[in-house]
DNA sequence: TATCGATGATTAAACGATTAATCATGCGAT
DNA sequence: ATCGCATGATTAATCGTTTAATCATCGATA
């Protein structure tokens, strides 16, 4: 849409110069006399002049706009990532056009080609289930984890899942239940990696996969948690707040109380979290501190890149690749119900229980 | 970024015609005889040409680019609501741009700005609680509500409240403890006016603002949902899936059986609706079929618009602004338990039964 | 046969910015 | 006095597309 707003030339005729000496003065390039600078500067501000994208995007090759690609658009974690890369991206100078792909490789590709065509100086990608991204022939940064080959910048959800297991053996939890969707996601293994390796050898950490479940039993079918209670588990930890609301729903219809019968732990602190009984112990993406990363790796590597070419696109890379992630501690988790097998047997193995001690009371930041 | 693909020219060389004849052949305007055009339509294609953008923009004007405004982007509708709009804004060719107003009034403005600055050639707006669009000097689309003045095209929430109740109804309550957060909330309102509406007379409803009374008890304070159980509520009619969520727990958590004891249902169908124990009773809107309505009519009214002008930016109409909710019936609703007031008291105002028995049993489209 | 009209294609001028190349000017140094 | 150079500003070309205006050609009509 053509704005009604004064064109560059407006100004010039104004101030009696031509429009090439409005364009140096404004973007401080060429050769201008301060004053003269200073003095088109203030006219082109109350004339509320507003450079039109189009005319510079013709001339220069960048249109200052970057693509997000979210293959899974239903994620529930779409609000904040896209609020952030928003945020990052417009004070960085730059639009944010979305492209879906619901949950579709092809549909996905045919998006990102679409993104291409509109020009796009550069995207973002959050990948679902570690799809390695073609070369798109942009800069691109990929958020996915750091243990992922061509990742740009991510959360370190190691560290996550080795800061939820600290607080969970620290409340003294020996048998845990952990809770994934899909073995094939990158993100999922490194949290359940930092788990794992936590507890070590001194506790029983089983792993359960809602896919291959429901792949049997029917979307939406019961966990069988009560039965995992039964057998001892006094712990659940979850990939996903929306695995550990599942969890936590279905324990309590069983009539078994969180956090007094059994833990249960989420990840990523998602909107619902804070608000149901009891309210979920979480950790936290710093997504803000994320999409400026990612962001701003990709204006580096925009502005490096010479317009003509249509070179390559390999992911661009970032000094800090790997960001804390932070400890939400709220009421879904607590000490096990006073139980079967006691200190002696595990407390051989716990220097864990002091560097426990570290975890987190509510909101801490980690260094 | 300046895509490596061939210009119009180069088409135009590799035929031995015009860049013009070229243009007109692509786009059917001018006049080529039909042979020389499917010629060049086939080179065109066979050489992968793509239009660059910014050259149409700065001709035309029209930048193909609408932009999305979401006052509240943590709105956990975030993700349906852009799909849909992404969906419906590719196929007609459009761009979508989202711009992030953090739920701040001034932020959302600049965000807007943002947007304009950027040529948008119209925007779809879902406002936040019945603020007033002001006039933004593009075509706009606002997704609220069919009762606020100057909406395009909404669910029709009413109606939407109204097959809830009936629903409710149906089973044999009779004391409804409806949960809303904000008053200010047109889509609320209506919503809450459609299930006040539907019961009348023979039930008694009740409305409880969770908002009003977070300011007195603090963000994620208890609803006291037990003590209305034990008033006689049978159930809870929540505006939201995400109040529902917490009405679900808070119940559980306080020994209070869903849907045995209470029943309790939201709206919205949000991404946790179908995997909490119980399953949630919703009811869903078409948002699909609503972003085809808010991007078609918008398409209209910049093919109409005099791309010179920056004319008024009145709020574009369309034909159908009132698009059906789908209730969707799950676990969480059921008969109230067999209780002090029966029958003959409520039978006297009930031809409603016989209504509600076209309730929706799982699924059904609305007509 | 001269003319009119319709048809098919070309020319050229935009759109608004950027930028390399050019020009003018004044000053210091030779 | 002149050459050279640094400085400050202008000229003009360019990005890729659209579109109004123009031109050429041919058939048909008067």
């Amino acid at each position: 849409m053509a704005r009604s707003g004064p064109k560059l030339t407006r100004i010039a005729r104004t101030l009696g110069v031509s429009a090439a000496t409005v364009s140096n003065a404004l973007s401080g390039k060429g050769r201008v006399s301060a004053e003269l600078a200073e003095k088109i500067r203030v006219t082109a501000a109350e004339l509320g002049y507003v450079p039109s994208l189009a005319g510079r995007a013709l001339r220069t090759g960048r249109t200052a706009v970057l693509g997000l690609v979210l293959p899974d658009i239903a994620n529930p974690l779409f609000p904040q990532i896209a609020q952030a890369i928003e945020l990052a991206a417009s004070s960085a100078g730059y639009g944010v056009l979305i492209a879906d792909s619901r949950g579709d490789v092809a549909t996905q590709t045919k998006a990102i080609e679409r993104l291409i065509d509109r020009d796009v100086d550069g995207m973002v990608i959050v990948p679902r289930r570690g799809t390695r991204i073609a070369d798109v022939g942009c800069p691109v940064a990929v958020i996915d984890t750091p243990s992922t080959p061509g990742n740009t910048v991510a959360a370190d959800h190691w560290g996550g899942g080795r800061q939820i297991a600290e607080h969970l053996k620290a409340l003294g939890h020996r048998r845990v239940l952990v809770i994934g969707n899909n073995p094939a996601s990158n993100v999922q293994n490194d949290r359940i990696g930092g788990i794992r390796s936590t507890f070590g050898d001194g506790a029983f950490v089983e792993i359960l996969w809602i896919e291959s479940l429901e792949r049997e039993e029917g979307k939406g079918c019961p966990l069988g948690l009560a039965a995992k209670v039964a057998e001892g588990f006094t712990a659940f930890a979850c990939v996903s707040d929306l695995h550990a609301l599942r969890a936590l729903t279905e324990l309590q219809r069983a009539g078994i109380n969180v956090p007094e019968k059994a833990s249960v732990t989420g990840f990523d602190d998602l909107i619902w979290s804070p608000v149901v009984t009891p309210a979920l112990t979480t950790a936290r993406m710093d997504m803000t501190r994320i999409a400026a990363i990612a962001v701003e790796a990709l204006v580096k590597a925009i502005g490096e890149r010479d317009p003509a070419d249509a070179g390559i696109g390999a992911p661009v890379t970032a000094e800090n690749a790997e960001v804390p992630m932070q400890l939400v501690v709220r009421q879904s988790s607590a000490a096990p119900p006073a139980t079967q097998f006691q200190p002696a047997q595990t407390i051989a193995n716990a220097g864990a229980a002091a560097s426990a001690r570290n975890t987190a009371p509510e909101g801490e930041h980690q260094p």
